[in-house]
DNA sequence: CTGCCCTCCGCGAATATTCGCAATTGTACG
DNA sequence: CGTACAATTGCGAATATTCGCGGAGGGCAG
């Protein structure tokens, strides 16, 4: 979980402005946990006390907060969904495109991945959270068996 | 370039059905080459002289390519982009979302990313192409003289 | 070659996501 | 605390992508 202070210093950087639109969408990722669609996220603050969010507002908050890095964006084969990125549980997925099963992936994989790049290009890649596509094990051996 | 009848008999596998309309797309976007949009494929095949397709098909036909994996899709930022898997030239793009700077990355390093997880998890991964996102060397030392 | 069945296509409607613009409102400054 | 100014929001319209459905036609049994 990130640092309060820490958020809110990201959120003013760069001439960027702490709304209480970016507070509101940031909180309810961290509270609701877990990958959330953009249309579970407005319908989470709609139940708030507060004004109501456009669902465009919605939308921009969330293109800022991936910005800033604080949010990840994943394609697990669905809807588009985001996620709060908790630097302190890093992870990833693999997602069988044969069954959907879907099962985490070892974070120092990537971390080594991200160190090559680094080392080779001087890139530094913004590894944080994605999914991989592909076959598990299973339907591997289902496939082969013709 | 795939060997055509590879191209075909994959296109029958499974109960599928080899149409002139996924014919079209897969020629068009092996003839255009590159990274393309829906809508540049679609106007490509409205300039033939066959029957216009609807655009809901190349759609389509594009998920339908994609499943088979002779064809991949990459969002490298812009709008999502299709382009035809050549196994024989295998690469990846660093994006820098800094000042948009794109550039190959070495395939061996993620070939042996498959090839860990592979060995790690029994899943194998599908790292034929796409695009990884950060900061190029440039723009970190950039950032870095705050 | 013919007929039948089940997958695909065209089309229009439903969703999902992005944009443009005028009205608001954080922020820096005095 | 009041002003000035640029960043941001709400809203509706514009795009982008996906669906549902009835008709067309690929592919296989006969
Ligand atoms: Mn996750
Ligand atoms: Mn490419
Ligand atoms: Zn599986
Ligand atoms: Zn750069």
């Amino acid at each position: 979980m990130s640092c309060e202070a820490d958020t809110t210093a990201l959120l003013r950087s760069g001439g960027r402005r702490l709304t209480p639109q970016r507070q509101r969408v940031a909180a309810a990722l961290q509270h609701a946990g877990g990958h959330r669609t953009v249309e579970e996220l407005h319908e989470l603050m709609a139940g708030q006390p507060d004004t109501p969010m456009a669902l465009s507002t919605v939308y921009r908050a969330l293109t800022t907060l991936k910005e800033l890095r604080l949010v990840s964006e994943v394609d697990a084969g669905g809807r588009a969904a985001f996620t709060w990125v908790d630097h302190s549980r890093p992870h990833h997925h693999l997602v069988c495109l044969g069954c959907g099963v879907e099962r985490d992936l070892d974070p120092a994989l990537l971390r080594q991945l991200g160190s090559e790049i680094r080392a080779v290009t001087g890139f530094d890649a913004f590894l944080d959270h994605f999914a991989i596509m592909g076959e598990c094990a299973r339907c591997r051996q289902a496939a082969a068996q013709t």
